[in-house]
DNA sequence: TTGAATAACTTAATCGATTACATTTTTAAC
DNA sequence: GTTAAAAATGTAATCGATTAAGTTATTCAA
C-alpha cells in the first residue's frame, strides 16, 4: 500500500519579527509598527519594512500575537446538530461577517452533550476564543447563567433565546410568525388544527404556541389538548406524531409544525395513510428551509431570515467586543410562503 | 431600547502556573509537570498542586501553550460550501474524532472564493491551526500543489481528490457506485439513460461517468452525448437540466444524478410537466442524504457513508500528526438503495 | 557510613509579537 | 543657529506555559 511517509517536521522554521527586522536593517519594533501603525513609521522604512516581509515570506505567528494580545480573533458557535439544515444558512450569515471582521468562526456542535458544550465555553477563559454564539438553549443553563453574569463575558445567543436572563439576542418573533400561519389556515375554514411542537421547554417553542392560542382565541375557538404533540424538530418525529394524530377518530384537518422538516415528516404520514395533502389535511412548517420547494406538495411554511440572523449575530459580537452597547434583544420579521400543501378545510369533515 | 452596557475588559484576569504554584508552595516547572506528566511528581505534591488548581480555578491558557509547543490543536476544515447537507454528515464525523483526541475544528467555508481558501491555508504556518482537511476540489491548484510539495504539511482529502496530487485521501469508490446504479437501471430495461453530472472538471465527476460508460459498454450500449448534462449539484441545476433533458422529442426515460439534491430537482421537473416518476421517468441520485426519504417519490439512491468518511479522514490527519503512515488513497464502500424513484422502462416508449 | 544512582524539584531560558519607555532625528519657529 | 516640539526609531520588558539544565533530596547497595 502506497502510504504517505514520515513526516519530518518542518525543518524549514518559519521566519520571525527578528528576521524581517535585520533584513530591513531596523528593529523588531519598527517592523510591529510598520506592519500594524503604518501611518507611525516614515514612508522609507516603510517600504523597507514591506520589501523585507516580501523577501522573507513572513507571516506573523498567531499563538505569539494571541498571547500578548489576550486575543484570538476566534468566535465560537455551539449548536445541537451541525447535520440539521436550518443551521446552515445560519453559519453561512456568521462566517460572511466574521471572515470580512478577520475574525474566524469555530464550529462547536455540543451534540446534546452538556459536557461538551462546558469545553467550549471553556475556549473563552483559556484564550482560544473571543467569544460565544449561542445557537440553541440545550445546554446546561448554570453554564450560561454563570458566564451572563460576568459582564465581560462576550456571549450572544441568536434563534432561540433564555427567559430569564438578559442575554443580547437576535431572534425572530415568534409569536407573530405562528399567528400568521394559524390566520392563515383559519381563514380557510380550519377548526381542528393540530400542533406538532418543538420542546416545549424551549421558550421559541411556547411563543410560538401562544401565537397559535391567540387566534384561536380571538376567533371563540377552543383548543383541544389532544391535538398537541411534542416533537424533536426531526423529520421522524414529524412522521411518527403526524402519524398518530391522522389515525384518531376525528382526525385534525391540518397541521402547524414547529418546523419544515417535521412538516415533510406529517406529509409523508399522510400519504402513507392514503390521505390527500391538501386535499384531506393541510400542512404549514416552520423555517422555509431549501428543500420545501421541492417537495411535493411544495410546503407553506414560515419564513425565517437565517443568513441575516447569523449575519446580525456576528454584528452583535463584534460590537460587544468593540465595546459597543449592544441591544438585548432585536427581532427580525417573518414571512408567511404560501404554496401548496395547505389548502380548503374539507367538505366532509 | 434595552441594551447590553459597554463591556469592561474582564478585571479579573484569569490565573496563571505562577498563581497556582505560590498556592501549592511548589516552582512553576512542577505544576506543569504535575498536570502533563503526573508520574514524575511525587504523590504528595500532585494533590498539592490539584488543590491548588482548584482553589484558583486555573486552566492554561492556550496561547502560550501554543506559541511554546507551536501546536493548536486545531484543524481547519475547508469546504465549498456549507448548506449543502451532504457536508453536515461529514463534518459530524470529523468534529467526533477531533473532539474526543482534543482537538478542535475551524470550519472554512471557501464559499467558491479563491482569496477566502487562501485565508485559511494560511492559518497552518501562522500556528493557528496544525493541518488542514480539505474537501472540495475546487479551490486553486497550486495552493494545493505547493504545501503537498512540502512534505511536512498535514493535509488530507475527503469526499474529492486530485487526479495527479498523491495526498492522503479518503473518498468512496465512484466509478463502482455509479455502476451499481446503472446496472440497475439497465436491468430494468432502461436504454435512454441521461446523466446530470456535476461539474466535469471534478475527478469524482469524472469516474461517476466513467463507471456510468462502462456499464453501457458492457450491454454493447452507446452512449449518446446529448444526454449528458452538467449541474452544480444544486437543487435548481437538476431541476433545470432535468426540465431541458425532458422536453426532448427523444426524452430520456432514466436519470442518473450525481446528487441527490440534482434528482430532486429532475423529480420536480418531472411533476411539473406531468410525467410520473417512475412511471414515464426513473431517477437515481448519489449521496443518500436524508431527505431522500421523505420526498414523493422515495429516493432511489447511492448511498455514501459521510460520517464515516469524516472519521476516517480526522484519524488520518492525526496518523500525521503522529508521524505515522497512512495512506495515500482510502476509499469506502458505497451501496445502492432502492426505494421508489426508478422502476422498469415505459412501455410506451 | 559512603557513594552512586535515582527521584523530585527549581531556576531560568525560550517561544514570537507587541508596546511602554527611552533615545535619537527631524522639523519648524524665532 | 538655537531650541522646543514632534516624529521616528530603538531597547527591553512582557504575555504564560514549557522544558533543558542544574540542584537538592532520597534510596539503596556494599
Amino acid at each position: 500500500m502506497l502510504t504517505w511517509g514520515n513526516r519530518q517536521k518542518p525543518n524549514t522554521t518559519m521566519p520571525t519579527v527578528k528576521d524581517v527586522a535585520r533584513v530591513a536593517g531596523v528593529s523588531t519594533a519598527t517592523v510591529s509598527r510598520a506592519l500594524a501603525n503604518p501611518e507611525k513609521v516614515s514612508e522609507a522604512t516603510r517600504a523597507k519594512v514591506a520589501q523585507a516581509v516580501r523577501e522573507t515570506g513572513y507571516s506573523p505567528n498567531a499563538a505569539a500575537r494571541s498571547l500578548r494580545r489576550s486575543e484570538s480573533k476566534t468566535i465560537v458557535v455551539i449548536l445541537p446538530d451541525i447535520a440539521n439544515p436550518f443551521f446552515s444558512d445560519v453559519i453561512s450569515g456568521l462566517e460572511e461577517v466574521a471572515h470580512s471582521a478577520g475574525y474566524k468562526v469555530l464550529l462547536g456542535d455540543s451534540a446534546h452533550d452538556p459536557k461538551r458544550a462546558q469545553d467550549y465555553f471553556d475556549l473563552v477563559p483559556t484564550n482560544q476564543a473571543d467569544g460565544i454564539i449561542l445557537l440553541t438553549t440545550e445546554i446546561p443553563y448554570t453554564l450560561v447563567k454563570d458566564r451572563q453574569l460576568k459582564s465581560g463575558f462576550p456571549l450572544v445567543m441568536a434563534c432561540e433565546y433564555f427567559d430569564d436572563l438578559e442575554l443580547p439576542t437576535i431572534y425572530v418573533d415568534n409569536e407573530k410568525g405562528a399567528s400568521k400561519a394559524i390566520d392563515y389556515l383559519l381563514d380557510m375554514g380550519h377548526t381542528h388544527i393540530a400542533s406538532i411542537s418543538g420542546p416545549i421547554s424551549n421558550p421559541i417553542c411556547r411563543d410560538r404556541h401562544q401565537g397559535f392560542l391567540n387566534c384561536l382565541r380571538k376567533k371563540q375557538l377552543n383548543f383541544d389538548e389532544k391535538y398537541l404533540r411534542q416533537g424533536d424538530f426531526s423529520f421522524s418525529a414529524g412522521y411518527q406524531q403526524g402519524r398518530v394524530l391522522l389515525q384518531m377518530k376525528d382526525r385534525p384537518t391540518a397541521f402547524f409544525c414547529h418546523n419544515d422538516e417535521m412538516a415533510v415528516g406529517v406529509i409523508k404520514a399522510a400519504r402513507d395513510l392514503d390521505l390527500k395533502v391538501p386535499g384531506d389535511v393541510s400542512v404549514v412548517g416552520f423555517d422555509n428551509i431549501k428543500f420545501g420547494e421541492y417537495c411535493e406538495p411544495e410546503l407553506t411554511t414560515v419564513h425565517q431570515p437565517r443568513e441575516d440572523i447569523g449575519r446580525q449575530a456576528m454584528k452583535m459580537m463584534l460590537d460587544i467586543l468593540a465595546s459597543n452597547d449592544v441591544p438585548i434583544r432585536q427581532t427580525l420579521r417573518t414571512q408567511l410562503i404560501v404554496r401548496g400543501s395547505a389548502g380548503a378545510k374539507p367538505q366532509t369533515h
